[in-house]
RNA sequence: GGCUCGGUAGCUCAGCUGGUUAGAGCGUGGGAUUCAUAACCCCAAGGUCGGGAGUUCAAGUCUCCCCCGAGCCA
């Protein structure tokens, strides 16, 4: 079955943030994995790119529209390829076939009685773009996140029936593993609990949207519009609009990445949605935590935004993944913080990977005519690397399984860390001064280049560009788990499947090493990011 | 206001159903070494586990109260 993941489709109100580069990434790690392990994957991002807030930006800056979505969503793109992000589909909710899909699904809740006329009136924040509960009589109210002005709204909405989903709802949060990461599922009980309420789906008078079939003046709000490009994300190139299609192009979705604010939206309306549109249900949800910098929130006002072109510019993909994955347990929320940053990435990469590999190839050349030297029988699964390489290998799966990206990337580095202690206790530069220990040193070698190739392989999933690099070094080939199925790999082109690679011994003995060069560089970072 | 999470070494965090001297990584200090990207390896210092009370033979680990921070709802 294929493993269909989303990254949240981003707003295109302005250029993309750190915040969903974190997301993306991260679902790029996580796709990456499941092509690795052989599974087909279809991994889905995209823009929402219709809205108030969307229409009078673009009218600000004297623009159409769709040419302000055309330019933002075009941004992510060049963001995503330069971040090295492996989606298979780039869904836009701009895209015409988005709109007959929305419609076809809409026609299949109306039949389902699931829509109802409802008067809304109240004191709307046009940067939520929902209603507040101020009490009418309020002078000039606020927006509590937003700081602007509340504009007075008295309009004629169309309604989703929530409430009659109250007991199908409440069954499928309690579903393990269907809220991850569990610690925030109560937060989506108690909303339920206190019963569901029909939500508004269309909004009067807003041209930028989708209209509503047989509601003159009404378009989609932006649940019944931008969920649904998950859907359309589906449909393959010559495809119809037709939502009967999807349950063959990889629905339902095995997880939505999302952040924790939209958490709610994803596990209670979506699924109510669904359920009323006849669609099956996303096997899970996971809501991730937020990016702080420095302990302070990001923001505009207070000028301290991270900027994920800038960052990948300054940093590489390596350095910024690597601690964004490494470092912050996914789900909850964490603090960026640039000292901590480049230690962690010259350590880690430079010092302790990047090193091992380095140190480890160039005596192997010095005393084994430049390439891997022949190990003898003891160099066999009970070999203290080859225990420590299967823990790695282990605890790598099972962390990237369980989207515990620090599991795995703690794993992969503890794998290096044991290498460069063993060098250390066998000292072959000394050995090889001695007589009759050139087997010795042979086996240490060889035991410690084969410990370097499976830290590689496994650090493919979360950094493909270094995993890359450091094969390269081996001259081995690359693991390929870009979205590009069926990729030409190895002088035969044939691939060995990646967990099959990460049997011990598989380095070929006489593999010629070419000439070392750092595969890490420090970062020196001179000024603030 | 109600509810939910957190508050453990300078920093980021582990500590399952309560049980010997509270752990890891980074940072800091020292040592060893030279194969290597001034890298690697070893050792050490550093914590009254937010505060108080209680239960227990025994509490970061359970109960209650309070303080601080984050979030959800109102």
């Amino acid at each position: 079955m294929t493993y269909t993941l989303t990254t949240p489709l981003y707003y295109v109100n302005d250029k993309p943030h750190l915040g969903s580069a974190y997301t993306t990434l991260a679902c790029d790690a996580l796709a990456r994995f499941q092509r690795l392990m052989g599974r087909p994957v279809l991994f889905i991002t995209g823009c929402d790119e219709h809205g108030l807030k969307i229409q009078r930006t673009a009218e600000v800056a004297g623009l159409t529209p769709q040419a302000h979505c055309d330019l933002v969503s075009d941004q992510y793109r060049a963001l995503w390829q330069r971040w090295q992000i492996s989606h298979d589909r780039f869904i836009r909710t701009t895209d015409p076939r988005h709109r007959l899909l929305v419609e076809q699904f809409y026609r299949r809740v109306e039949a389902a009685g699931d829509v109802v006329e409802g008067r809304q009136r109240g004191w709307y924040c046009v940067a939520c773009e929902e209603f507040k509960d101020d009490p009418p009589e309020a002078r000039t109210p606020q927006c509590s996140t937003h700081q602007r002005p509340l504009e007075w709204r008295d309009e004629l909405n169309l309604f989703f029936r929530l409430s009659r989903y109250q007991s199908a709802i409440e069954e499928l949060i309690q579903r393990p593993g269907f809220i991850a990461p569990a610690s925030r599922r109560r937060e989506v009980e108690n909303f339920v609990a206190q019963g569901l309420r029909d939500f508004s789906i269309s909004r009067l008078d807003l041209p930028w949207g989708i209209p509503v079939p047989g509601h003159q003046g009404h378009t989609f709000y932006v649940w019944f519009d931008a969920l649904l490009g998950y859907l359309t994300a589906l449909l393959e190139p010559g495809d119809a609009p037709d939502l009967a299609l999807l349950s063959q192009r990889g629905w339902p979705a095995s997880i939505h990445v999302i952040g924790k604010d939209i958490l709610r939206f994803h596990a209670v309306y979506w699924p109510a949605m669904l359920l009323s549109a006849g669609l099956e249900l996303p096997g899970r949800v996971f809501g991730h935590g937020f990016l702080t910098r420095e302990g302070q929130k990001m923001g505009k006002s207070l000028g301290n935004v991270l900027d994920p072109g800038e960052l990948l510019e300054r940093c590489g993909p390596d350095a910024v993944r690597w601690y964004l994955l490494r470092d912050i347990p996914f789900g909850d929320d964490g603090d960026v913080q640039q000292q901590r940053f480049s230690d962690l990435v010259n350590n880690d990469l430079a010092n302790t990977i990047g090193n091992l590999l380095n140190r480890t190839s160039s005596m192997a050349r010095r005393w084994f005519d430049q390439a891997v030297p022949s190990p003898s029988e003891a160099v066999g699964s009970h070999h203290p690397l080859a225990q420590a390489a299967q823990l790695a290998r282990e605890q790598v799966i099972d962390g990237l399984e369980r989207l515990d990206f620090r599991q795995a990337a703690a794993a992969a580095l503890q794998l290096a860390i044991s290498a460069n202690g063993y060098l250390n206790d066998q000292a072959p530069w000394s050995r090889m001064k001695q007589e009759g220990q050139r087997q010795q040193v042979a086996d240490d070698l060889y035991a410690v280049l084969e410990a370097t190739r499976q830290v590689a392989l496994l650090l493919a999933p979360i950094l493909p560009d270094l995993s890359g690099r450091m094969l390269l070094q081996l001259n081995q080939p690359l693991a390929p788990s870009g979205a590009v199925a069926g990729g030409q790999d190895g002088p035969d082109g044939e691939q060995v499947p990646w967990q099959q690679r990460l049997t011990w011994g598989s380095l070929a003995a006489g593999t010629p090493l070419p000439e070392p060069e750092p595969v890490m560089a420090r970062l020196e970072l001179d000024g603030p990011l």
